[in-house]
This record gives C-alpha cells, sequence and structure tokens, in this order.
DNA sequence: CTGAAAGCGCTAACAC
DNA sequence: GTGTTAGCGCTTTCAG
C-alpha cells in the first residue's frame, strides 16, 4: 500500500493525503479524519527511503565506534549508551545506523557516509586526547555530538562526558585521607581521552596534598584483567610497594586483586583497590542491587542526553537557525560502594556515601552516577 | 558532486557513468577508466537514499535488540555478536539499523521496518521457548536468522545458536564425575529459549547418572548478582545444601560467590561453582588472556556467521531463487578453565581442557567457545 | 481547501 | 557501446 494507492482509494489526490497525514494545517478536518483512518486501517506506512529522497532527510544518526584493530573488545559501555539513544531515536522516527569501525578507517567511514548522505547527524564515541574526527566533522558540516571529550581540541563542539577527572581526584584523596601515600594508578591508554583525564585527576590529588607522584606507581595500558594482574605484580615487587590501587576498570580491578592474592596479601586488610568504571556494578553488593541499576541508567541517560543534543541540533539547522553556540553536559561521578559489612556509611558530603569494604573502610568502589546538567 | 553532474563533467549519459561504476559488461574499458578516474577524483558517492529508491533494495540489515520492561539491562553478548555483524556488513556494503525495542512494542516495531521497507532482512535477538517473531517475519516475507533457537516453534527457520544443552550437561557431568550430588541450577528466566535448553542438559546429566532431579535446587530469574545471591542463600540454608553451583551467568556466578562466603564456607573447599557465560572471560587467569579473547571472539565470530547467511538469503531472493531450504550453524560450547594454579590440565577429550581451580579441581569456568558447523 | 506537475538522484528498459 | 526515457514513492511549489 503507497500514497498512491491510498489516495485513490480515497478519491484525494496523492498531495491532499500526504498533507493529511504530515499535519499540514491547509487540510480541513474532515478529510484529515477520513485519511487518518484510512491510512490506519491499510496499515500504510509511507516508503522510508522515497521520502528520504524527496526531503532531503535521512531520518537516520550514525553511531561510529571505532575498534582498535589489536584489542577487538568492545566496550560494554557503548552497549547501555546506545539504548539510551537508541530510545530517543526511535521516540523522535530515526533509525540508528551503527557502524563498527577499525580506527585506521575512520576518516574514509565518515567522509563516506556522509558523501552517501544516509545520517543526518553523528555521535562520535571512543574521543582520543586529540582527536582529528572533530575537526572532520566540522569541515564536512554534518551535524555530531561527542560522547566524551577530546581535550586537544580548541575549537568548540558539543559533547556529554563524564567528570573523570575529578571523580580520580576524589578517589585518590579519599585513599589518602584513610591515610595510603604509596597509590598506584592502573589507567587506560592515556591516548584516549577519557585515562588522560583520569590521570590528571589521580595527580591533582598529590599535588592538592603536597605529595610526590611516583612514575613507577602510574601505568597505563588496555583495561584488562591481565593487564591489570602484570602492572599491578610488577609494583607489588618494588621495595616500597604501593598500599593501594586505583583502577580505571572493572577488569583492571580484577586483575589487581589476583596479583594481590597471589602475593599472599589481603584486599582490605593490607592492600586496597579502587576502581572506576561504569560497569562496577559488577562488584558491589548488599545495597547494590538498586546501585548497578543506577550505575548502568546513569550511562544510558548519558546516552539520550547526546541523542537529545544531536537531534536538538539538527532540527535548529533544518529551520535555519545558524546556531554556533556549543552545547555539553558534565556528569558527575558519585562514590558508592564497595561490599559493606559495616554499619554506617561513610558520608562524603550531601549526595556522596561511601561504605566501608569488608569491616576496613579502605576499599571503595567508585562509579559513574546521576546526571548534573 | 552528483551522477549528474559527473556525467556532465565527462560529457556522457549518467547512465553510462552508472553502468561504469556499477560493473556492467557493456561498457568500454576506456570510457570505465576515464569514468571511474574521475569519480575518484571527485570523490563521488552515489546517494543512498537514491539508490535504494531506485532498486528496491535498502542495503541494510535491522538488528532488533528486544529489552524487557522489567531489567532495561543489555546483554553484553550482543555487543560482540553485532560487532561480528557488523564487519560482514560493511564488507558488503550494508548497513546496520540498530533497534532497541520494548519487548511488548515488538509486533508493532517489525509489521513497521517492513511497510517502510528500510531494511533488506533482520536479526532476531533473544528468542524465546515459543517465540512468535518468527511467524511474523515469515508472514512478513521479510529475510531474517534468529541469532538463538525457538525450540516451540516448528516451522523451519534460519538460526545460529551454541550448544547450550550439552555445555550444561557436560558441566553438571563434570561435577558429578568429581563425586558431586546435590548440584544446584542458577538458571536464567526460562521463557528464554537459551535457558530452557540449559536447564534440559542440567537434568539429562541427572538421568544420564541416575541421579534424583531436586526441583529445590533449580531457580531461574534474572541473570544478577542480586538474584544469584538470593537463590544461594536460600539453597545453602536448606538442610541438605548444595555443593556445586552450575549458574548462567558471571554476574549470577558473583553473587553465589558471595552467598557462598557470607555463609563462611570456601570456594573450592567446600564448594563449587560452575558458570556458563560469554562473558565469563571475566574470571579466568593465567592463561587466560587469549581464553578471553577467544571467549569474546566466538561470539563475534557467531555474528559474523549470522550475518552471511542472511547476506547469502537475500542474495538468493534477489536471484529469483526460491530458497525454501533452510540454515542453521550450531557452536559447541568448550570447557575451558578456572583459575590455574595446579600443573597439569584436566583432560576433558580431544579439544576439552579443564584446568583445575585454586589446586582443588572441583569449580571450574565453562565458556561457549570455537564454531564448529 | 484541493490538485497538477515537477523533481529528489539514481537505475533499468528500450532504442539507436 | 552509448543515450533516451520512464519511473522508484514521496514532497513541494504553484495554480486553481
Amino acid at each position: 500500500m503507497n500514497l498512491k494507492d491510498l489516495s485513490a482509494l480515497l478519491k484525494l489526490s496523492p498531495t491532499t493525503v500526504s498533507r493529511a497525514l504530515n499535519g499540514y494545517p491547509e487540510v480541513s478536518e474532515a478529510t484529515r479524519m477520513r485519511v487518518q483512518a484510512a491510512a490506519q486501517l491499510h496499515n500504510y506506512r509511507p516508503n522510508a527511503q522515497a521520502k528520504r529522497l524527496a526531503t532531503g532527510r535521512s531520518m537516520a544518526i550514525g553511531h561510529v565506534i571505532p575498534i582498535t584493530t589489536q584489542h577487538e573488545i568492545v566496550n560494554p559501555v557503548f552497549a547501555d549508551f546506545i539504548a539510551g539513544a537508541g530510545e530517543v531515536y526511535s521516540a523522535h522516527g530515526y533509525d540508528m545506523i551503527l557502524s563498527i569501525v577499525p580506527d585506521n578507517h575512520e576518516e574514509r567511514a565518515y567522509r563516506e557516509v556522509h558523501a552517501k548522505g544516509n545520517v543526518d547527524g553523528i555521535i562520535v564515541h571512543g574521543p582520543r586526547h586529540s582527536d582529528p574526527r572533530i575537526a572532520l566533522l566540522t569541515e564536512l558540516d554534518l551535524p555530531f555530538v561527542v560522547h566524551g571529550r577530546s581535550s586537544g581540541v580548541k575549537q568548540g563542539y558539543n559533547w556529554v562526558d563524564v567528570n573523570n577527572a575529578r571523580s580520580f581526584e576524589r578517589a585518590t584523596g579519599l585513599l589518602m585521607d584513610l591515610g595510603h601515600e604509596r597509590i598506584a594508578l592502573i589507567n587506560g591508554l592515556e591516548t584516549m581521552d577519557f585515562a588522560a583525564r583520569r590521570r590528571a585527576g589521580f595527580e591533582n590529588a598529590h599535588v592538592a596534598r603536597n605529595l610526590a607522584i611516583n612514575p613507577q606507581y602510574m601505568t597505563q595500558g588496555e583495561m584488562t584483567e591481565g593487564q591489570g594482574a602484570k602492572y599491578a605484580r610488577l609494583m607489588l615487587g618494588l621495595t616500597q610497594p604501593p598500599t593501594a590501587f586505583v583502577t580505571s576498570s572493572l577488569l583492571s580491578a580484577m586483575g589487581v586483586r589476583r596479583a594481590v592474592e597471589e602475593a599472599g596479601l589481603k584486599i582490605g586488610r593490607d592492600i586496597s583497590i579502587v576502581t572506576h568504571d561504569d560497569e562496577l556494578g559488577y562488584l558491589r553488593n548488599g545495597e547494590a542491587e538498586p546501585v548497578f541499576t543506577a550505575t548502568r541508567s546513569s550511562v544510558r541517560e548519558g546516552g539520550r542526553k547526546a541523542a537529545a543534543m544531536l537531534l536538538a541540533q539538527i532540527d535548529a539547522r533544518h529551520a535555519g537557525q545558524p546556531l554556533d553556540q556549543h552545547q555539553s553536559i558534565l556528569m558527575e561521578a558519585s562514590l558508592v560502594l564497595g561490599r559493606s559489612t559495616g554499619p554506617a556509611p561513610h558520608s562524603l558530603g550531601a549526595d556522596r556515601t561511601l561504605l566501608p569494604l569488608d569491616g576496613a573502610p579502605r576499599v571503595a568502589l567508585i562509579t559513574q552516577s546521576v546526571a548534573r546538567d
């Protein structure tokens, strides 16, 4: 059933039917009703391709997920983020086109997607410290929103990110408040912007408390268990091993735990581990179910916000507004908690609660949480 | 730059240019060269929408991921599977359209996507035991491949699945071989086909060894840590508690571990836990890095196979072949390993290796692995 | 308020 | 070998 068929059936012109269905004002209420009823009855759906060609809008948003050619693991964060974005798209009649692109083909992929005209906008995932994609997309004049930031880029652009620096600064500071002076950082690859920011936060905490930063305690690499264990082993082998670890992912934290156990040490007694990760709901317990959910949903909420921002941008452009104003949303990470056996939560400010882990308030998990915009 | 511009530039008709670019034989080699060079030079990309409209092929595959309205967590398995499928699509010039659909709107979503004509085929995720989507898609005459199976459906259809029954049977049997007689199953929701199959495997192992199946030892629910802990607590509270747990996901296994620890028991000494999950790379160690990778890549490989199967089906149909033959691929799950501190692997057949966990060969992890088709 | 006609950018019969 | 013509199904001026 297409427009022509339907209009023939109604003994109206395709034009009128189209207008009736698309809410144009110049059609009489009576015929609009009639048309809508018929459309419903015959289950009419305008052909998407034709509509796209006619309007010049593809009604689709591209999500480009870069895959490093070495480690081809898809970061689980993307799944939740994309789920959130997807909700917004379907509410607005947009499709989501997902491209998993090897990072060496990225530029080509973007140019192609643009030239072929099959998306109206793009969400950029996994930005690096200085990410060429931002300049590229600006040059192509394709609306986009970055999931994360690219600190090395000076021009304005739209982004949605989590306050990585602040959360790592607080996590590190927290350990220091508990008496730790030798704290290790097991970070993600610092070419990735989020990892660079996490390191900055880690260092800031040292600076703020006048503690020396020991390069031997800072490592970066893939966020896998193997890497976490490897680096932790190295550091535990130092003459002055760290007394606490701040890690950048759940997997790394599990690797650290393994190394710690191998060394015959006990977590929460000899060694503290703090991990920051969107997945870390995996580790908590007790009250944890809601925390887990909250963690995942906050990433999802980030996806929603990014999508909404992008669609607004596209609408504005289509409405002829210049819009060189750039928007950004910074989501605050909040401290949550470990394995609570103790009674009272260790408070960290109005909306922050840290529960002691295994009775000893020395191990904490940190997660990204509620949005603040 | 569009076809018309390009052809004007070359002083050729759009037709000829189109033919040259699309590899039609009736164009002279000389002009083909000239056209290709010009296209390259001007960075010409045919407009996707126009092409779609003209050819009637949307060159896109839809992946519909159902979200249960209660627990809106996206199963991480999807990410890897989709990444694999994505590789195949981009190699063949297809786009991937991802829809996250609340499970109560599924039928509508499928009908819509079909009527709008924006996909040439669909991958069905998360099939239930009797899944109406299969009949629906058959009725709509839209090519599709199921990621998983739907045991209650009698008609033929294409699918790619893992041998869930067999792997759970072997896991359970393995525990029995180690002397366990009271084994608990912490399963996913058995309305999901994979969970039903896992249960069947669990039961088969009992039948094969003439052991009674105790309903008190079988639970199903969301595969979260909280549920795992809850059920494990209940069972550990029985007068005859189980001595081993077979769980359906990493999260559940972690919940069980928590409950076990709370009860003052020690894993590997008092209690064994076996988990089967695509994610369970998260838990292994030592030799584990490659296993982790292999696990994830095997899911990815499943995605590749499903995609290839679907594209073949679409091509065949387009070539006018009837193809009422249905294909299927069953991937075998292989046993891998726990936390290896002991030396010799405990062998389970030619391609199967089980390493002892913490020296005591009583805890094992089972993962899905290499394809066999 | 409704309709006729043109056109979005491409492909595919059908001539030449 | 190459060009002409007519659509694909819709939207959108422009008339009425």
